[in-house]
RNA sequence: GCGACCGUGGUGGAACGGUAGACACGCUACCUUGAGGUGGUAGUGCUUUCGGGUGUGGGGGUUCAAAUCCCCCCGGUCGCACCA
């Protein structure tokens, strides 16, 4: 029996297709897994990283399927985005035959790697089905007032020709293509995601367990909550009349209230509203209104390299000593947090500290520490005393926070505030290969939407794509329309949505039953049923953006109506990435291993066997050829050695006592294997220990020769590794157990049940040697053993202590 | 700077306070083979005077017992980063 992968796992795989082996039931009495894998964008062809990802999800589901789960486990694209208008732009291709082409490449590589997806839920976003029911979302978003558009200063990708959300910029560059981001001002469309920053935050405690921790804690950064006091500084008469009367002050925030009576000027961002209205009015000096110019022009990152700042030649005052504070224009403000404008301290604060250090500003401490004295070479930013405060004089720092917010309460002139490092989400992209926001622009009604049975509305097929400006912009009919509430002429929105949003809901779209798949998104029925998903698993780099927008869209959908849940995924699995010589696989490097070219040499069940033997799925996995020969030799062996078995519609009966030794050991590391796997695929994961599990028993009963111990151990070892290596494992259940043994299988304790067991002895904890005894002696005849066994350490010391472990060891304390 | 995770043989990794290095890769020797591959047998942390000694980044602590728990330091990876 040669082991011949190519003709059995095609055979298999024919198999899975003509029966539609992996469609989930209809019947929802039924105890339900939803295993998911983050859709792939559909690049061209998968990579080692794509196997891993679904090869993992498919050990999952094939697992609940055994177990007699209704198991959904779906597949799609996500396939609007950029690339495809790369490609168009580079060769001349149409996007969407582009994308469309990609993926049907991709399915059949899929179903060559044997992974049992649903095919009636195939799907991808930039189907228009799929478009109807998001663009139908939108409209429901917008009249709940959780879509609005406004012109703001936005992040510009000069490349890319389109806008970015903050969540993509990374290091002040485009995520996708590297190119710098610059700002620039346009309508664009946001979602108010800020609406559910507390909400978003304070579940993140029902994910504990459930989700890696670091994701959790990204999370929270992202979000960014901080408690302080907010307060209005107001001019002081002579600033007030420099100003035309036009502004009576400027509210500030602070989370270091404790320090008000250290504060010893004030600054503005440069692109505060004062500074634009004293440029605009002239009270600048030109040189000045330069360089604030300039400020506003640096880059984000360059901004960060120094502090610098100008004078603006007004005062404020202080809020409770009167005094008369500077205001300062300083380029480490940022206009999008708080109010652009902060209160500085630098006695306390280094940020402050060196600003004025820089433009030699008084420095005025209000704490010190507890004990030991107040250095003066830096800022102090512990908790310590506060002196020079008046009425808190003496109080400790900390304390002291909510007694002057209370005193700014209480006297009416502050409150306490909290505020959020997470911004609106901008949605517009000025591109074409997307899902069209469905709105109207009419010269009467202004911004309206379309009516829900125009829905949906589609891209044109015929566009101009060279990367000039937005090619629906620039279509020389699609954008007009009559108004969908006057009938006038009107034009349409021609910006296209973020990408993200599609994958913010193609969760709840895989609910849907392939039979109403046209009439509706889904159905409150089959969300119920099939929601949460059990597990999800998918790249570490997804940590924010994605995962933190399904979030935002599935609390939506819940104040929508249309969801009764309030998070959309139980359990969360973050693969590590896929590495090659150290780094991680890119075209650019040249590193890269072809997942076709693995399976055309060794088969789908050889890449699957590695990727999950490495290392553990969380882990980072170095690619190996000489370990995939490893596992390619496995399998082969796995398979030849089966012709061990006899024939059998069940699990062979065995009387455990009447076997030798042998014969024993193999059918307790079969069971072990078993124990093991339950665990693994339950709870732990780590597929690595379950396959070793497996090789182990392997490993027992080749030492042996009973042909129903060979066969009790294929009947438990093909169905443990089905998830793993299903065509290898289907052929033989199929060739000698009728395909009968693929379902969840009993542990045999009578197999665990021994004699005798060995123990490690040990002296103060350092192994010297070994004790076989009967399974059940007592104590004492345990120690007496153990003692003959380490009789040479133990002559002429005094035990001090005796410990036995059962099953385990004996450990003996002397002296010394 | 802040936060999270991690540090075990030549390599990937086991060990959920209880015999460190399971399982595999690699390597060495031998058997099978015309050769290569496959398959098989034995060995493989370091060191050794063959008794043993020593060993999980370094130091300390808790414990009868620590790779595992606690503290400090060193190193690495990732994320955030002038967020007032």
């Amino acid at each position: 029996m040669e082991y011949n992968p190519k003709n059995i796992e095609k055979k298999w795989q024919e198999h899975w297709k003509t029966n539609d082996s992996f469609e989930p039931s209809e019947d929802f009495s039924k105890e339900k897994k939803y295993i998911l894998s983050m859709f792939p964008f559909p690049s061209g062809r998968l990579h080692m990283g794509h196997v891993r990802n679904y090869s993992i999800s498919d050990a999952f589901a094939r697992y609940h399927r055994q177990q007699g789960k209704n198991v959904l486990h779906p597949i799609g694209f996500d396939s609007f985005g950029m690339p495809a208008e790369n490609a168009a732009i580079k060769n001349g291709s149409h996007p969407k035959g582009w994308t469309y082409d990609n993926i049907d490449y991709m399915k059949n590589e899929f179903y060559s790697l044997g992974f049992s997806f649903s095919r009636k839920r195939e799907m991808a976003t930039s189907d228009e089905l799929y478009t109807k029911f998001e663009q139908s979302f939108i409209i429901d978003m917008y009249e709940k007032g959780l879509l609005y558009r406004e012109k703001g200063m936005l992040n510009w990708c000069p490349h890319d020709q389109t806008v970015l959300a903050n969540e993509q910029v990374v290091d002040g560059c485009c995520w996708r293509c590297d190119t710098p981001i610059v700002k620039k001002e346009m309508n664009q469309y946001y979602f108010k995601i800020t609406q559910y920053s507390d909400e978003l935050l304070s579940d993140l405690k029902k994910l504990e367990g459930g989700w890696p921790k670091q994701v959790l804690t990204m999370q929270e950064n992202w979000i960014g909550k901080s408690n302080g006091l907010a307060f209005d500084l107001e001019f002081d008469d002579a600033s007030k009349e420099k100003l035309n009367a036009q502004f009576g002050g400027f509210d500030v925030f602070t989370t270091r209230p404790d320090t008000i009576y250290g504060v010893t000027y004030t600054a503005l961002a440069p692109e505060h509203k004062i500074v634009a209205y004293m440029i605009e009015n002239h009270l600048l000096s030109e040189e000045i209104v330069a360089a604030i110019t300039k400020m506003k022009n640096t880059s984000s990152i360059d901004r960060q390299k120094e502090k610098s700042g100008l004078s603006l030649g007004l005062n404020v005052v202080h809020p409770l000593t009167g005094k008369s504070v500077p205001v300062w224009i300083a380029n480490f403000v940022l206009m999008d947090y708080g109010s652009g404008a902060v209160m500085a301290v630098p006695a306390h604060d280094d940020r402050d500290w060196d600003f004025a250090k820089k433009y030699d500003l008084e420095i005025t401490s209000v704490i010190r520490p507890f004990d030991g004295e107040l250095s003066l070479d830096a800022a102090f930013t512990e908790v310590g005393e506060l002196f020079n405060s008046a009425d808190f004089d003496g109080m400790n720092s900390k304390k002291a926070q909510y007694d002057v917010i209370k005193t700014f309460e209480d006297k009416d002139i502050g409150k306490k505030t909290t505020n959020y490092k997470l911004k609106d989400w901008g949605v517009s992209r000025q591109r074409y290969w997307g899902a069209p926001i469905p709105f109207i622009h009419c010269s009467d009604c202004g911004l309206v939407m379309e009516k829900k049975e125009n829905l949906p509305i589609a891209l044109p097929e015929d566009v101009e794509i060279n990367g000039e400006g937005s090619p629906l912009e620039n279509h020389p009919t699609w954008k007009h329309c009559k108004c969908s509430q006057c009938g006038k002429d009107a034009v349409r929105e021609t910006d296209t949505m973020d990408t993200f949003v599609q994958s913010s809901w193609y969760f709840l779209r895989f609910c849907a039953s392939p039979q109403n798949w046209e009439k509706e998104a889904f159905s409150k029925e089959q969300i119920k049923y099939w929601m949460g998903v059990d597990q999800y698993i998918g790249g570490i780099e997804h940590a924010i953006l994605h995962l933190l927008y399904a979030r935002f869209f599935t609390k939506v959908f819940r104040d929508l109506g249309y969801v009764d849940f309030d998070e959309p995924f139980d359990k969360l699995l973050t693969q590590g990435m896929v590495l090659k010589d150290g780094s991680k696989m890119s075209k650019s490097k040249g590193n890269t291993v072809d997942p076709d070219a693995i399976i055309e040499k060794y088969g789908a069940d050889t890449a699957r066997l590695f990727i999950l033997f490495a290392a553990p799925p969380t882990q980072e996995l170095e690619w190996n050829d000489s370990g995939v020969e490893g596992a390619h030799r496995f399998v082969k062996r796995f398979y030849e050695r089966s012709s061990n078995v006899v024939k059998t519609d069940k699990i062979p009966t065995i009387t455990h006592s009447s076997l030798n030794k042998e014969e024993k050991f193999a059918r307790k590391k079969v069971y072990e294997a078993l124990v093991r796997a339950t665990e693994v695929y339950q709870e732990r994961y780590t597929f690595n220990t379950m396959i070793a599990g497996v090789m182990e028993a392997m490993n027992a009963l080749n030492l042996q020769t009973n042909a129903k111990v060979w066969s009790e151990g294929y009947w438990i070892l093909s169905s443990i590794m089905e998830p793993v290596i299903p065509h290898t494992c289907w052929e033989i259940s199929h060739e000698y157990f009728s395909l009968n043994n693929l379902s969840a299988q009993k542990v045999l304790d009578e197999v665990f049940a021994q004699e005798s067991v060995t123990l490690g002895v040990s002296i103060n904890g350092k192994r010297r040697g070994e004790v076989e005894v009967a399974i059940d002696a007592s104590n004492d005849d345990i120690l007496a053993a153990a003692k003959e066994v380490v009789a040479k350490w133990l002559d002429g010391q005094t035990i001090l202590k005796e410990i036995v472990v059962p099953k385990k060891l004996v450990n003996f304390v002397i002296k010394g």
